[in-house]
DNA sequence: TTGTACGCGTTATCAA
DNA sequence: TTGATAACGCGTACAA
């Protein structure tokens, strides 16, 4: 064909109309007469015009439509996370409003180690980003991204200032399931909390590094089960996963003699695995050992077992950051929320056997 | 501070250069004394400048560094598929050469149904798109993506002529393991298939269902099996997951009387799923039934158990993906790639008993 | 090594 | 309802 792509004046020309014309019909912003559109659209037909470049109307506009979202971890590793993966639902309805697209960037940390072209964060057209879990790590990317001017919302963490931050009760939450299963009348609880710190090794946590945790997550749902069981000993698993749960069950259930009759686990794919690991231990759950979980998710393969457990509003959070965006990129005050979560009786938590 | 942001004429005039010298500062097209250098990145600090603004620069190169990922499913459901998530890793680093990012678009179909803005596939600034499972409902896409004159590579579908495509040998693959399965001495077998078309329900497969496949992998991971075991009854299970796995593991596991000595799944999740219905119905793995999957992905929560499998090269086709990307950025010819599963055997499979 | 001049393709504003 | 004009902010020939 052309050895050129077709622009709006082009347009405009072969259908004898300014190129405002053409360009009103294409964004609809004003009343175009319907003769002088469809000629517009026939001469946008007959030269292979599909609409407006994107970067040049971005450019005019100052808007790109992109929504950055900003993980720490490895992407692969991010959506093994459901919780993430609802929040990512979320996310997308929360700025369809605008039309807006969702960028995946890593944290700029990892982007300086090899000689790539550059950190997408730093030159990506965005028009707000989204971090997520703000813990340390993350504090760079905010302020390349607050150095730019951008919008930013932060999703389980705290960027500090006025920047919206959208998170849940974490702590009271926690206590609130820790108090259930005091009420239930167990004494000899383990915790199993998530990881401590980046790439910490699973163990038990002695009070050294219990003082020391940097996730925020980790930290706050620890804290609200100490509310409740200030001297019960917690393993801190490598990863919020079956398969680490079960690493850490196994632990937890090796001693016959000090076996906990519950198990407090922060999230539902370590109770999971601890439930796993409880069953492979010959022990029944909730029987002879109960184990609640925290997010409320479904884990596949956990059938016919129903945990336990807090859930967590992840699709509504995702949605609350979307409306911030929305709200800031439209100038309008951009509020902060904090979801709380709910207890959610299944089968896997019950008063433990007198023995 | 300011009421507009400095552009990178404020910083050359502050630097007392001229704007092309200020561009290049940053650019590194062209050598520039260091003294200039520091003037202008001085300058640049003092007006709180970060960079060239993306989207003029993007208008300028006619690139935006972003590359389009199109899903046909909910974003949530897509990373639930261990596959996509391990494609997804791959993709990041195929494009990283090209510094781009990666947006997550939704196929055209859904966009059109809201009055949200516009179907951002066909208005984001995409300087090439991946589609994924180009199975019917993505045609749509391609055609909208092609209208536009980006450059397009497919996963795991064919779009027809020139375009690169990036797939598995998934019939040889399937038929490789339907080979070890009857080689193990299996006659009694059972097949779990893929979803056999969007939304359709669970179900044995008949002889005219199985003609209509429209989703290009169970097809071809169907006709594979079938190569060795013409006769197997195939039960299609709702979804890829572990949960549906169970389900048509329980179908298939409820008449005694006929229950298979081999069931070929063709997902490990399916499989993983098959597994956990067979332990239900009282029967050892693989002593009374052998379980096979597809995929040699982790399946978290499935250990002990190692899965006897075909290991597909997920992440090694998302870089594949991203490569073509860059080769056709580059106006290099993109090679369409064809990825060979290999055999790994677990302890899912062994010989049938003998009774 | 630095500067001049121009255009990338749109769209907002305003006047007709 | 339409058209003329002027940016949007930058990169890159080319000349100096």
């Amino acid at each position: 064909m052309s050895a050129r792509r077709a622009t709006i004046s082009d347009v405009a020309r072969e259908a004898r109309v300014s190129p405002s014309t053409a360009s009103v019909v294409f964004s609809g912003k004003t009343p175009v007469s319907d003769v002088t559109r469809s000629r517009v659209l026939a001469a946008a037909a007959s030269l292979g015009y599909t609409g407006p470049d994107p970067r040049a109307a971005s450019l005019r506009r100052g808007r790109s439509g992109i929504v950055g979202v900003v993980f720490e971890e490895h992407l692969g590793t991010a959506f093994l996370d459901p919780v993430k993966t609802l929040m990512m639902d979320g996310l997308t309805e929360g700025v369809a409003p605008l039309g807006a697209g969702l960028l995946l960037l890593r944290d700029t940390h990892v982007a300086a180690e090899g000689n790539s072209p550059a950190p997408t964060l730093t030159t990506a057209p965005l028009d707000a980003a989204v971090l997520i879990g703000c813990s340390g790590r993350l504090r760079e990317s905010l302020t390349a991204v607050l150095a730019r001017g951008i919008p930013v919302v932060v999703i389980e963490g705290d960027a500090g200032d006025g920047i919206p931050r959208i998170d849940l009760d974490n702590r009271e939450a926690q206590r609130q399931m820790a108090s259930h299963v005091s009420s239930l009348g167990h004494r000899r609880v383990a915790i199993v909390t998530l990881p401590t710190n980046a790439d910490s090794p699973p163990g038990w946590v002695d009070a050294d590094r219990e003082a020391g945790i940097t996730v925020d997550v980790t930290r706050l749902r620890l804290s609200g089960t100490r509310d409740i069981f200030p001297e019960a000993p917690a393993y801190a698993a490598a990863a919020s996963s079956i398969d680490e749960g079960m690493n850490a069950g196994r632990v937890v259930f090796a001693d016959a003699a000090s076996r906990p009759t519950a198990v407090i686990a922060h999230s539902d794919l370590l109770a999971a695995g601890i439930i796993r690991a409880a069953e492979e231990a010959g022990l029944r759950v909730p029987e002879d050992v109960s184990v609640t979980g925290f997010d409320g998710v479904t884990v596949d393969g956990l059938a016919p077992y129903q945990l336990t457990t807090m859930r967590q509003p992840a699709t509504e959070k995702g949605r609350a950051a979307g409306d911030a965006v929305v709200a800031m990129l439209e100038e309008r005050d951009a509020v902060s929320v904090r979801f709380t979560c709910t207890f959610r009786a299944g089968n896997t938590a019950a008063a433990p056997t007198t023995d």
